[in-house]
DNA sequence: CATGAATGAGAATTCATTCAT
DNA sequence: AATGAATGAATTCTCATTCAT
């Protein structure tokens, strides 16, 4: 079975890659089985290791690979109108690369709440030009008036793709129940720029007044 | 012979736990070891199976034991006030519980996201207490008008405790830089209620107007 | 299965390190087996690794131990009398350790003619203090006048244990037919120092004269 | 289709079996790999299979190819003159195959040492030629008096021939250093004919007398 | 013929669990 | 109760061999 073309050996590289991304994301780095990736993809053990050096390595490309679409994609979204339309372009080419790749996005997710020193920095890595994107679309924000200055702005960033990440994270917990993944954008936008507290009346720190 | 009173083998108890915890927390239930817990705790691996029947039950315990503490805390924050300040009194209980159990709250939140059909339901079932408190005074809330009707309740409380995780994960994730754990509760109820829009300006979906 | 002696673990490794130089003489470092090993010296798979941290490192064990009883035995051979004598009793002291210890002997001897590098230096350095006595009873040969002068005494030394570990070879080549190993001492010396040519002849170049 | 010359496929199986030799002298035949074999010498994996059944066909090939020219050079060797003369013009021609075909030799060597029913045998059948030709001069040199009479032919041509063995994995183990090749046919034959002792002395078995 | 992807038997190694001491 | 040696099922990884291209 030599002398495949490139296409065919691409093919079957992301096809050992999205079943990894869900056995990962399914149960962690040390609870998958490369057995168990290998035979869900339709081969044999072996043949992982024809294409990865090791679990480890398959791992570390899962995750460079479920975020080389995402930041991909991100790249493409508008950057123009207020910060709350930029910000719901950015949220929706999010989900959309979510609705794509759902599993890789779970490892990401997972293993961004792990720490695991072998796999963090992998993360931090890929995530940066995202952060930059939204941390650009908050400077404009606070210069226009339209976003709180008294919080540096990167914290705020981080806010934004935290709100987005717990989003994602509640819509898995509750099997897809709430929130949809469509009312994902408008959700982390509203939630982030306005918060719970009621409209049109002012956030006051006391008692209501009669 | 050699029998040890109730108070010695609660505390071998207790060491065990705290250490397993902090395996857990750093390496998931499949990463983490039963040999290399007992051996950080002080014991030789066999002394944790005369306590937990077995590594899963173990992981189990903590995951009680580390809601425990927390509930009990919750219970015991104060309930009267604004709903700003109910909550802020309740994530700072919760605060309170993280700077004592740290490891044991990192093993709740990681695992919380794994959505492993072992754990979760642990998760679920400890998180419950917690989560109808939240729920209780959010209701509160709307009903005062203090919090947005345009959501339902079940939604807003998830939001929140969400937020609170996240902060705690960002956290962890910056080696404590941002956010310290005292800055927490008043970030959390800012961010959830507040939002990150400007203050005293209207939340327009368009353009400022000249 | 704790608390067992120190005696009965230095037992155990014993009987492990026996086994091993037995498969590892026959079948060498890549044909050995850790399971065959295992189940041949009555324990599972696993109690290996309770004594030594890999196949390699186990092999190199085997390596080191074969050479310490061995060292021990010709430091307590006598150093007196003519060269002929002491070189017979060195010859027959290394005897009397291959009875004892055959298996590990063919390992070392075979991995002598290896030369792979992770191994070879391993049986220069224990080689070093026999090749050491061999040489000084050869030097005092010298001085006396007995044994030739011609050649470095470093390149004697060498030869006089080749023709030692050469005789092994021919012994377990032929499967003990010849030489038998009590020949070995006699054997080793005279072809040594004496050669093969007839005695009380001129060791003439040409043919023999009338 | 693609049919190539006798000739050229003669040259891709010399190719094969030369790297093979390098890499089973190096590593034997279980430490060995096709696939290492195959790229070192410049093909695929899958090339070997066409020229070879097995691995361990390969390695027979190897022997026997390592053998043949061996035996070609001994036959062609001189049979005239003294026994020194024929001995030594015997282990030139030895010394002149090594200088040829050196990883060739050290398989031989190598596994000559290994006694593996598997491989033993095939060398016992290729060296079967060597040692008539030494075992026939031995025997005239008994004849003429000028070879000792007192050990059995048959022995002393193992001697002979072991000796030999012993000055390559000398000079292999030192790196070339010593003996070089070119010194082994006169140090084989004074080594195995006049032996250590000094010229010109009885080669008593005690003191020196006055 | 040459290739090298696919295969899967097999070997090394890990580790939760048991249990004699 | 504590221990840690023994166990062997489970897992990772290797590599000889096959065979479609």
């Amino acid at each position: 079975m030599a002398r495949i073309t490139a296409a065919t050996r691409e093919k079957v590289r992301k096809q050992l890659l999205e079943t990894a991304a869900e056995h990962f994301a399914e149960r962690g780095l040390a609870g998958a089985q490369v057995d168990g990736i290998a035979v869900a993809a339709g081969f044999a053990k072996g043949t992982v290791y024809n294409y990865f050096a090791s679990k480890e390595a398959l791992f570390a490309e899962v995750i460079t690979e479920g975020c080389r679409a995402a930041v991909q994609r991100y790249a493409a979204s508008r950057h123009e109108g207020s910060v709350r339309e930029c910000l719901r372009a950015l949220a929706a080419a999010d989900v959309a690369v979510m609705s794509e790749q759902e599993s890789f996005m779970k490892v990401v997710v997972r293993e961004a709440m792990s720490f695991d020193p072998r796999t963090y920095p992998l993360i931090v890595e890929h995530l940066g030009p995202y952060l930059e994107q939204v941390q650009q679309i908050l400077t404009r924000g606070v210069a226009a008036g339209d976003v709180r200055d008294d919080r540096p702005v990167s914290q705020l960033t981080l806010a934004f793709v935290g709100v987005l990440a717990l989003l994602y994270v509640q819509h898995w917990g509750s099997g897809g129940a709430w929130p949809a993944l469509d009312e994902v954008p408008d959700l982390a936008v509203t939630l982030f720029l306005d918060g719970a507290a009621a409209r049109g009346r002012p956030r006051s720190m006391g008692k209501k007044t009669p």
